[in-house]
DNA sequence: CACTTTCCGTACGGTAGCGTATGGGCCAGA
DNA sequence: TCTGGCCCATACGCTACCGTACGGAAAGTG
């Protein structure tokens, strides 16, 4: 009763070990020698559990996707009246001062992107879920749906955009000046007094 | 009268085709014998020119900051009046549908600051100076200091934030949304009469 | 015409990484 | 005890790079 769930635990160990090196070197990082020196085993291994690097590349993609849908619909499950919170909420999760080797695994992942098509396919597919989340969370706040998805898409761009600057030496209370995004962000100036 | 900028020009070439590979394949990609069959040479006139590939990378990295810091200031440069304008004018040119290549160096260059801490610090440089001409842009239309610095910020971070995302297929009218977002960033909601 | 400087080609040693072949330990079941 | 499948180690050939050594052409300089 371990047998089969050994092996797909193996994969799964080599994946994760994948993600590991990809959030701190990128894609071109991830090799095969290293990986497994890492894990303290051969090539050997490796090439027992998958046909090559691309299959592991594959697997890493199909892991990280399903992980990041789920998490999307969790962060945003609606629980009745907080929905305004939920959004500053969701701000908080998907920002680069906590959850920081996520960030790195995020921005690696689009960089691969940028280069593989089956890459591009993925983040695509993973930025359509977050988008229509996000653009729930505002439907549920009363923001008419165009605004929704203007405002979720203004979000995540900004969620990722400052993932990628070093913004500490701008000025000195950067601390205050994204709490004064997130709140433009999140607030509804149309607050649209009852639907009809 | 032509020997000493000659030498420099070839310095200039070799630091221009690392620009073009690291918009293609980012830095991991530009490698010296490959640079140079693209140049239609081989090594032997590298290493004339260059110690070794780092010498060539931080020759690309002075360029870059150059030419940057010249760019934001020139495309910043105040005209009297159209102040609001200038502001519209700097999101389309630093927006990801135009200067296609200059986005993709852009996010290469961000790539290798996570790892390497002197490209780290050339880039805070590109990014203090641009946060500060926008800063001032938001000033000279009235916007008082603080919120200038919070919107340059989300300007700044939103104009990655979208080059980093295929959002073309979330919602058929993507343009539109990208229009309302630039409004709702440009907007100065505190117009503050005068100033005392 | 020598002589030097500039610039590039060729050849070499060395490392890192991919994928394959092959063998061997270990454990289950007959 | 023997056997076959599971899992890993070792060894190999191959390619792509880096950096160095050296040689040679071309062009300037006396």
């Amino acid at each position: 009763m371990e047998k089969t769930p050994r092996l797909q635990l193996d994969r799964a160990a080599w994946i994760q070990g994948a993600l590991d090196i990809l959030a701190e070197e990128g894609v071109t990082g991830v090799r095969v020698e290293v990986l497994a020196k890492r894990l303290h085993v051969t090539k050997g291994s490796f090439y027992w559990h998958f046909k090559d690097r691309q299959d592991l590349l594959s697997g890493v993609l199909e892991t990280w996707k399903e992980g990041r849908i789920r998490d999307i619909v969790k962060q945003t499950r609606r629980e009745p009246g907080g929905e305004v919170a939920q959004i500053f909420h969701v701000i908080d999760v998907y920002s680069a001062s906590r959850n920081r080797k996520g960030i790195l695994i995020e921005l690696a992942m689009r960089e691969w992107a940028r280069r593989d098509a089956a890459a591009a396919a993925i983040v695509e597919e993973v930025d359509a879920w977050r988008l229509r989340c996000a653009r729930d969370l505002f439907l549920a706040c009363g923001v008419p749906m165009h605004e929704a998805s203007t405002r979720s898409m203004l979000l995540y761009a900004y969620v990722f955009g400052v993932s990628m600057m070093n913004c500490e030496k701008f000025d000195g209370d950067v601390a205050r000046m994204k709490d004064d995004i997130r709140a433009l962000i999140a607030r509804s100036p149309t607050p649209v007094p009852a639907a009809s």
